[in-house]
DNA sequence: TCATCCCTGTGG
DNA sequence: CCACAGGGATGA
């Protein structure tokens, strides 16, 4: 599932095929999708391709293309059709940026003017951390993911950065110590950036591809997400699974208590 | 603030 | 064969 790491790698690795480039044509092959149609001048130029949370943004002179890859969305730079289910192709004149979306749960839209209600990212100055957290008292695992407070960061990257702050899921964001906030605001950046290093995270399910198909890295170097039973990697007490705001929520109990 | 829906491949 | 995976929009 693409998550802030996922994205980057993703846009990084189609930017020298896009930006400055003529995208040519748009293929729509998913009813859902239908509005793209003709929604471009076309050819028109990509001027830049950028990231904003888990958006991909492609901006043209005056529209804005804004694809959101949920949870099985993928995007493929290739020659020629790739396998799997893709929803949309953009041409280019050497190569083609494919949608791949078995679950069809990814969205795309082109609009005047990207608006989406996201709070900063989280690879910038932190600063302001310490005080949205204090005005909070939702669980911090729930804090981190919701993207109005801090954009980009889902339910991976929330286990693994509560995991090496040494914090439960479940605590009320407005109680962290001033020791666990700062443990915090360092894990964020650091997590992130290593699993950037590594090209994402590809778990068992083989979900997550990267812009050429390749494997994400970081999988090898998760500490609790998805291990439920395994040994903590760091002490050995078995890893438990709750569940939070509806989602698998994976700690170490001894670790982060 | 919390539940529901969107989707479909996969594991149990 | 069904429950589950879950980001984000939406409505209660």
């Amino acid at each position: 599932m693409p998550e802030l790491p996922e994205v980057e790698t993703i846009v990084r690795g189609l930017r020298p095929h896009v930006e400055g480039h003529l995208l040519q044509t748009v293929e729509v092959h998913d009813p859902k999708l239908r509005g793209l149609e003709g929604a471009l001048p076309l050819p028109s130029r990509v001027e830049a391709l950028f990231r904003r949370g888990k958006y991909v943004l492609f901006r043209f002179r005056d529209r804005t293309l804004v694809l959101h890859l949920r949870m099985s969305g993928q995007l493929l730079w290739a020659e020629r059709k790739p396998a799997g289910r893709v929803r949309l192709v953009l041409r280019f004149p050497d190569g083609g940026v494919y949608f791949v979306d078995p679950r069809r749960l990814g969205t795309a839209e082109v609009v005047k003017e990207f608006r989406a209600d996201l709070g900063p990212e989280p690879l910038g100055n932190l600063a302001w951390l310490p005080g949205e957290l204090q005005k909070s008292r939702t669980p911090v695992k729930l804090w981190l993911l919701d993207q109005r407070k801090i954009a980009g960061i889902g339910n991976i990257y929330a286990a693994e950065i509560l995991f090496r702050s040494g914090i439960a899921p479940d605590r009320r964001a407005s109680s962290l110590t001033r020791s666990e906030v700062r443990r915090l605001k360092r894990a964020i950046p650091e997590v992130l950036e290593e699993a950037i290093l590594c090209a994402g995270t590809t778990l068992s399910d083989g979900g997550y591809r990267g812009p050429r198909g390749e494997l994400g890295a970081f999988a090898c170097e998760l500490f609790v997400y998805g291990r439920e039973g395994e040994p903590c990697r760091r002490c050995g007490t078995s890893i438990e699974r709750t569940v939070l705001g509806g989602r698998g929520t994976f700690f170490c109990p001894r670790c982060q208590g």
